[in-house]
DNA sequence: ACATTAAGTGATT
DNA sequence: AATCACTTAATGT
């Protein structure tokens, strides 16, 4: 039982990292790393607990947000299988406390590292290197798509993105969320988030219902 | 049937 | 675009 679950485990890192890393640091990942899985809606980071694992994604999705000293909630960006949580790499390093909060946006498996491994990986294989740096700049440039989207596009423009984003992640054309949760993603109020969508609405651009929005257009 | 929660809408700032 | 106040609709008990 536990051999096809180790079976298992491998089938999966390599599904998702095996182009990315030498088979030497994949026996590692499989060695060291633990595997969690989460459901939908459980927060497995969050503010001011102390990191101690670094999360590579397997499957599913995860919501990363930032909550401001006013108990306001901002969505920084989605993570999906292959990507790491960048933030928490930083927080690692310099053994800080997380300044984030990581959601699980669907049932979400990953692989834990110990941050202890980091160091050693950093210096030992390059394709660790590569793919921190790469996670790097992929980060920052998602950080700066979301940064102007706040700065310079209108709200309705910012919903669309939105909608975009998340029917990309989920590989469904159905999101199912209450315009309140949108909202708070966005920080907006709920009723602008629901006039907008009856906007779209009467354009054709997507149906509601409740609890649920299907996107039609895109 | 009643209470609760989600969504829609006009008016005001 | 935000907030208020209120209505209507859908769901759970």
């Amino acid at each position: 039982m536990s051999e096809s679950l180790e079976q298992n485990t491998k089938e999966l890192i390599e599904k998702n990292y095996g182009f990315l890393f030498e088979p030497e640091l994949l026996e590692e990942i499989e060695k060291h790393g633990e595997i969690k899985s989460f459901s939908t809606g459980e927060i497995f980071i969050d503010l001011g607990q102390k990191i101690t694992h670094m999360p590579l994604l397997l499957t599913g999705s995860v919501k990363v947000m930032r909550e401001d000293p006013k108990g306001q909630e901002l969505l920084l960006y989605f993570l999906e299988r292959g990507d790491t949580c960048t933030m928490s790499l930083s927080c690692c390093m310099g053994n800080k406390v997380s300044d984030i909060r990581a959601i699980a946006e669907e049932n979400t498996e990953l692989v834990m590292i110990p941050v202890e491994k980091m160091d050693e990986w950093l210096r030992q294989y390059r394709s660790w290197r590569n793919y921190i740096f790469d996670s790097y700049q992929v980060r920052l440039n998602e950080l700066m798509e979301t940064l102007d989207s706040i700065a310079f596009m209108k709200m309705d423009e910012r919903l669309k993105k939105y909608l975009n984003d998340r029917v990309k992640l989920l590989g469904s054309t159905t999101i199912s969320a209450t315009h309140q949760q949108i909202a708070t993603d966005m920080n907006t109020s709920r009723v602008v988030v629901s006039r907008l969508l009856k906007q779209l609405e009467k354009k054709g651009e997507i149906k509601l219902g409740r609890n649920k929005i299907e996107v039609l257009d895109f």
